[in-house]
DNA sequence: GTGGTCTAGACCACC
DNA sequence: GTGGTCTAGACCACA
């Protein structure tokens, strides 16, 4: 994984985490890896990894069983499109409006810039 | 000036004053307010300013005369879109995008919400 | 290290460790010391060892991996020696040569002084 | 007057002056501009040519007579080289030697480096 | 543990 | 007056 500074790496392991179940690779029910594999996949330190789990079990997205490891939980996916909208119409958007606006580009620019980067 | 945290205030100040640059409430050529005034008025510390004058300074927006105080430079306007455009395109729209995607977001629905916000 | 004014201590770190890149001392993708301890070493204040990297980094010469240190770049002896050269060739020489002619000096003369401060 | 960074204008003046001396442009004996006249020409605060003027008159290359102005001394131009030809081989030499050094330069390199910078 | 930021206050050279 | 540097010390988020 290549994580873009400067934003919290845990952040943003949440979030790549959040896709996968999104998109139905990861499925309700399931149990996601140990955060030591999970680790070692991302090259990370286990200590962030579990900043992670730890704010997706506070999110109700996931659940530990002791002992077992960790579950997505029944409603992951739904609870998982909220907690990322959340972050982006709170977090994301008004910026990115007041952005907009001080530039002067409009969402026909924003296409085109959309197409050539994309 | 309200900061928001966690951004870090020297950057929040060389936006805002970038965004003085464009509007054309800072003119081309002005002398810009000594580090102790500025600090002042936004009631920070001399020294958060002195970073903010650096980081302009090596973007080439602003320059000093010593002795005499800091000056805009003539490509000021011009620089100092560029370097926020250069902000807005590579490091926000990309993740932007992603989100909408992930989302399945269009503009349609940002547009809504755009002007909710305006 | 003995600094010698009146040029910042924190430049004067930077070329320090400029030359032990370029000698070898520091190997590229070497970690090197933390902020804190380098500053311990040479007895000045952690901030003005921040100052150092961040020149350094914004060099290209060294990265940080977050939460674990700064490492030399791959290309780092390599920038280091075009950063030195650059500050040298344009900054140093043209004085130096302008100098040269003043005092009508020639690069024999020159030869000599090398000689005797080698 | 271009004045480059971060070498004090002052110094940079005196050095001006030093080179007319040397040239011949200005002659022993002869009056000098007056400290606004100077500062006038030359762009710069009258305070800053006082200073040159005080360095000048300290070296015993210029001197003062009392609502009159600024003259040349006998020996302006016997002193001016000495003044220089002691700053150059004290300052700038030996920091050029070990620069030298450690690029791996020689001073064939230097000729070539003169030659395409001339 | 790591670096990043900020404050407070001091000192300095320079214009 | 101007900015530049440095110190001391604190707090913080992050890994």
């Amino acid at each position: 994984m290549n994580f873009r500074p400067p934003a919290p790496i845990f952040l943003q392991i949440a979030e790549h985490i959040i896709q996968l179940i999104i998109s139905g690779d990861w499925k309700e029910g399931d149990r996601i890896p140990s955060v030591r594999d999970f680790a070692t996949d991302v090259e990370v330190n286990p200590n962030t990894v579990v900043r992670t789990y730890n704010l997706l079990s506070q999110e109700g997205i996931i659940s530990n069983k002791r002992g077992v490891g960790y579950f997505l939980n029944e409603n992951a996916k739904k609870l998982s499109t909220t907690y990322l909208k959340k972050q982006f119409i709170n977090e994301e958007l008004p910026y990115f409006i007041k952005m907009m606006k001080t530039l002067e580009l409009d969402f026909e620019d924003l296409k085109k810039e959309y197409n050539e980067h994309k």
